[in-house]
Order: C-alpha cells, then structure tokens, then sequence
DNA sequence: ACCTGAACACCGTTCAAGT
DNA sequence: ACCTGAACACCGTTCAAGT
C-alpha cells in the first residue's frame, strides 16, 4: 500500500522545458513528457491536473528566469546604460532560447497567466531604470512603452516578419536610442 | 464523370475566416471548416493540401484586410496626425478581431509566411508617414520602431499581461505620442 | 499513494470507391 | 473532377485495477 513515487512535479516542470525549448509547444505532449521523466502518460495527472497547468508552470518557470538575468543586467550607476542592457539581454533571451520566450507572452486562459508576483519580480529591473530616466510619475507608462516595443521587436524579428531588408541589429539599436530620449525628462 | 464541385477555395478560406475570429485558429478544426461549407472533412483535401495551408491562406487574407484599414486612415496632410490615425485603426482591429491579430503576427513556418507582397502592402502606409517624420534614410527603421512598439503593446494588452494597473488608453496614447517625438527628425 | 493498461473522444490525413 | 466512408496514427484524459 505504500507506493514509491518515480518522479516528481519538479522534474516534470524541468523536463518540460526542455521539450518546449527544443520542440516549442505543440511539440510538448503528454506522452512525451511522461516519457522524459520515466512513467506513462496517464500518471503524470498526479502531479498535474492537466496540459494546460502544466504549460502554465513552464511559462511562471521561464518568466522567473529571464527576470533573473535581467536582474543581474543593471547597476543603477548609468540609468541609460542600464536600459540598454536590458533590452539586449531580452533580445539574447529569446535568441538563445526562442520557444521559452513565445511561451512568455503567448495568450492564456486567465487562471494560468503567470502570477502578478512573478510578472513583478520580472518587471522589476525595467520599472526602476525607466523611473530613472522618465521621473516617478512617468515610471510605469514608461517602462511599459520600451517593454512594448522590445517585445514587438523580438515577437516580429522570431516570426520572420522584417523582411524588407537592413541590418536588425542596427535596426534594435536605433530603436533603443530613440526609445531612451524618448522617455528621459525633458 | 464530371462532377459538380460542391464548394470552392474562396469559399473554404471564407469559411475559415469566420471560425477562426470565433474560436481562435486552435478551432479551427477540418471539421468544422468541412461543416460549414457542407462537404465532409476529407473533400477540403481537394482544394488545400493540408490545415497549414489554409491557415496560411487565412492569415493572408487577414493582413490584406489590416492594411487596406491601414491604407484608408491616412490622408498625407499631418505627418504626426497620421500616425496617431495609423496606431489607432491598428489597436482598434486588435480588439475588434484579436483572433485574426493573432493569427497576423502568429509564428509559422517560413514557406507559410504572408508573401512579401502582401507585407509590403500591409507596411505601405506606415512608411510613407515615418518617411515623412524622420526623413527618407530612416523612414524604414522608424516604421519599424513604431510598429515593434504598437505590436508589443497590443500583443500583451490581449495577452493580459499588464497587470500593473493604470489606464491603458492613456498608456497607449502616451507610446504613441513619445514615438512620435522620438522618430521626427531633429 | 502513485503507477499502469485499456479505453474513449477527437483530430489530421490517406485512400479506394462512388458519381 | 470532386465527394464520400472507412481506416490509421496520434493525442489528451479517465478509470478500474494493480502494488
């Protein structure tokens, strides 16, 4: 009657981010999920309820880490500096691991979006460097507007939709420019 | 041996169109596409090679409808009006059909992806205003400047993913006006 | 308390047979 | 020349039965 258990809901959430990292998440089915972590498919609803909450616990996983590491982008010295930091370890975000980032803002049902928590922690680093530049008031419509436009940039630059030509890296690095004197006090 | 052809491509694009505005392109099933032109699932076969396919002819048909709006809500007069127009017929189609913004801008597979000619169209009229505020040379980069940031913004308005609160009319309102400060040329 | 195989509904796609 | 039913593989999920 005991019954050892053979996985865990930790190591299903770590193996299914590396399913999403490698084959997006169409590609994360329950099976092979199951199959990465050692059980059978039907199992794997002891730890979850189903593929949409475990899909949500991926996306909260990932969220945290890119907020890590842009926590670690910024030292409060150089405000400007700063904001270019961030939105180049974005951009290397979600060219080194494209799947995580789509995860990141694709629509969900309400219910499994990530946690107002965690969207802070991963917001936090951009609403300080942009109170910086843009004054306390301005802060937030501030950090929103480059966040908007980072994201724009990337969900584009990922999807192939830039296709009159230029150089992208110019093209990021001028939006950055223009998006920092766009919001500095005047 | 002839044969009376029961429904037709335009017929089925049409058809998948109107579901995928309902229920997403996740319902858009063969099925359902079969059941509202009223033939059975394997008949579509005929007429698209396979559900990408028609996602793609959907997706086309979609952006086409965008930029014609795009095209029609400018009038070259007021450089600066204009783009405050162009953001605004954008977010205004985003809520109206944010299944179809989705499908827009949704990742696909490249032999998939809207024709050149059908983005070129869809960017007209947005490189003619950012020509016109930031000069010939950097009319391209700020198009894509504005356009990153009023897809960011409405990607995760729909994605729910501000949740920091405060109102996002005026949010949107102050990215354009900053945008548009920061594109015109000094 | 967790794991399993069997089973079900649903979906995209193929194909031989109809007209 | 296009339509159909039957069939197949695949997938999410449930459930009774194992340990």
């Amino acid at each position: 009657m005991p019954a050892p258990a053979r996985t865990s809901l930790a190591h299903i959430v770590e193996a299914g981010r590396l399913i999403v990292h490698s084959q997006g998440v169409e590609g994360l089915t329950m099976g092979e999920v199951a199959k990465a972590v050692g059980v059978r498919g039907p199992s794997l609803y002891k730890h979850v309820a189903n593929r949409g909450e475990l899909i949500h616990l991926i996306a909260e996983s990932v969220t945290l880490e890119l907020g890590e590491r842009l926590d670690a982008a910024i030292d409060g010295e150089d405000p400007l500096a700063d904001l270019r930091s961030l939105a180049h370890v974005f951009r290397k975000f979600s060219h080194e691991h494209p799947e995580w980032y789509r995860l990141i803002f694709a629509p969900m049902p309400t219910e499994w979006q990530p946690a107002g928590e965690t969207l802070a922690r991963a917001s936090r680093a951009m609403l300080i460097t942009t109170e910086a530049l843009a004054g306390r008031e301005e802060g937030l419509e501030a950090a929103r507007t480059v966040t908007a436009w980072a994201h724009g940039f990337l969900t584009m630059e990922l999807a192939g939709a830039f296709r009159l030509d230029g150089d992208l890296d110019d093209a990021f690095d001028y939006g950055i420019e223009r998006l920092g004197a766009a919001i500095t006090r005047r």
